[in-house]
DNA sequence: AATGAATGAGGCTTCATTCAT
DNA sequence: GATGAATGAAGCCTCATTCAT
């Protein structure tokens, strides 16, 4: 049933009907109620699924002990992968405004990501490594880049290769390493 | 009527009916019909309003005679400076994915904008002060990366005074800026 | 659009649809919903209008200062000419249950106009006219009755004509009358 | 499976879902189809089932060689009994509105009944003890009498005791008996 | 016999749009 | 120009019924 997303992606929530993504889905529009409670249910169901997908993959992948450069490159790799092999989960999770429809579960859920890697900023920090600044915005203006990136790439403004994203990593670390 | 604005921003083109516009008017549902074909001829008009307002205040701005990094900063400002100034009008633009209803024209309209500003990029290049990457790619890595900042900011995750912008400046222009 | 009343006599509250309502009513559907929040708005503004018509009517014709016999002969012969030339509205009003969608304001004017008969049924039995019984149940008694000659004539077990009704008025009265 | 009459009683017919039925039930919404063809078939069944069960009891308490007085008295608290040990019964088949569902012998079973309550008044009214009207009429007015009572007593607006009853059913006798 | 997932028609309601005033 | 009642298509959701297990 998750090929809602394909629907959620092309026409947003409000601009998608629950019959199209039966359509899509090859099955009866009712049919989807014996799943989910309502169309609401249905995109909360589905940003937590790959949030917490997104979450759990970078929790796995990232590298302790490894030194913060080496740690940043593992992130963003991570990130990369995750987005070109899911694009439309991406697209659905970053590129579409979710505020008048996400409960209060699914914030939390993307909240919750976003303190970790807060968190993961402040650690940095610390070692003088990173910009001091408030490690929120650090992490927003690298996240950002990162979205804007990929945004530009599904939209056909840019070409995406493993050097583009190697360099794109650099100029994203340069965006919140100290010294400058 | 532009205040169809606000409904937009809060619930998106789709999940916006046109007589909560008109009630947040305080105007009859049939008195936007006299302005606006459609609804979607409403929202295209929108958005070609505010970027066009946007293009026009970064084309004034842009001092085209001095160094590169007095021009990064006033383009940086001058886009900080409408987003707070038109917070509505900026996560209009900016927060919500329009895909599914822009026409040909208002694509132009933003395309354009980009265009100039990808050519900004690749002049600074020439003169070896920028990384030398695909210049839309640069260009989207330092809007994205104000995006985040500003989406941050209006989700009450970080607080934006001069300073942090300031810093936020910077950073992006680390970004951007050669050798590191 | 209180033919809405004649679906409902027919088929009830729970087995009527608004598009029946609406192609009786010679209009669209969604034209019922400028004038009512919601089906339920509906019955129950239905309820109310006709309960209060009812209550009107009897408490205007109520012969304050005439002996009890004649007071309880006029009150009969009101409610059977309101059932006579609203038998719709009588029907749906008191051969129906409406306890699954009546809101409070309806309930209390229902309740309204039981507490007056009651009181009116105690003021006669102060005065020993009446059977020394909870006057609440002697109404009820009488209004059962008369409720059920009423769905016997609708339904063609019994005619009723002047006489007829004139009978059963005194039966009901023996009913209720002292000494018996 | 007829728990089904705890929702009939409660939404009416058409307000109850077979699945409602089946939850109450404990059981699966499809194993009801084993059993019933529909939910016509399903009502139908339970109205016969009750009324059938009704009938049983009159005819077998109806005492043929006693007085008229005390055939009454029997009749009466026989249904009484009725009622108390089976409110919900009882509400089904008297406090809703059965026209739009009930099948042809479910109509027949119903008239039986009134039918035969008809004749037993005809005899005692050719005894000269009961007034001289439409037997019919008589019938209606007792029962719908004895409806209100019943439907008073369960929306809480009056008490049920042994004596009440007595005298309700004194009552209702002076409504039918003759001299007055 | 029992289940419950699946169906799709149909119900309530919303909403973009029109049009008489 | 402005209104807002009216429309009817379409959206979300329910539900009687079927059927493979």
């Amino acid at each position: 049933m998750d090929a809602a997303l394909h629907c959620f992606v092309d026409r947003g929530f409000h601009g998608t009907a629950i019959p199209q993504i039966a359509a899509r889905a090859g099955i009866a529009a009712g049919t989807i109620y014996h799943y989910f409670d309502s169309k609401e249910a249905l995109v909360n169901a589905l940003f937590r699924h790959w949030k917490t997908l997104v979450a759990r993959r970078v929790f796995t992948a990232f590298p302790q002990t490894a030194p913060t450069r080496e740690q940043f490159r593992v992130m963003w790799n991570e990130i990369v992968d995750f987005a070109l092999e899911h694009p439309q989960a991406f697209a659905f999770l970053e590129l579409h405004n979710h505020t008048s429809y996400l409960d209060a579960e699914s914030i939390a859920v993307d909240r919750e990501l976003k303190t970790f890697a807060s968190a993961m900023v402040q650690r940095a920090q610390d070692e003088r490594l990173l910009k001091p600044m408030d490690p929120a915005l650090l992490m927003e203006l690298v996240f950002g880049a990162f979205t804007g990136m990929m945004r530009a790439h599904w939209e056909g403004r840019i070409d995406l290769g493993p050097e583009v994203i190697a360099a794109a990593e650099q100029a994203c670390w340069d965006t919140v390493a100290a010294h400058g």
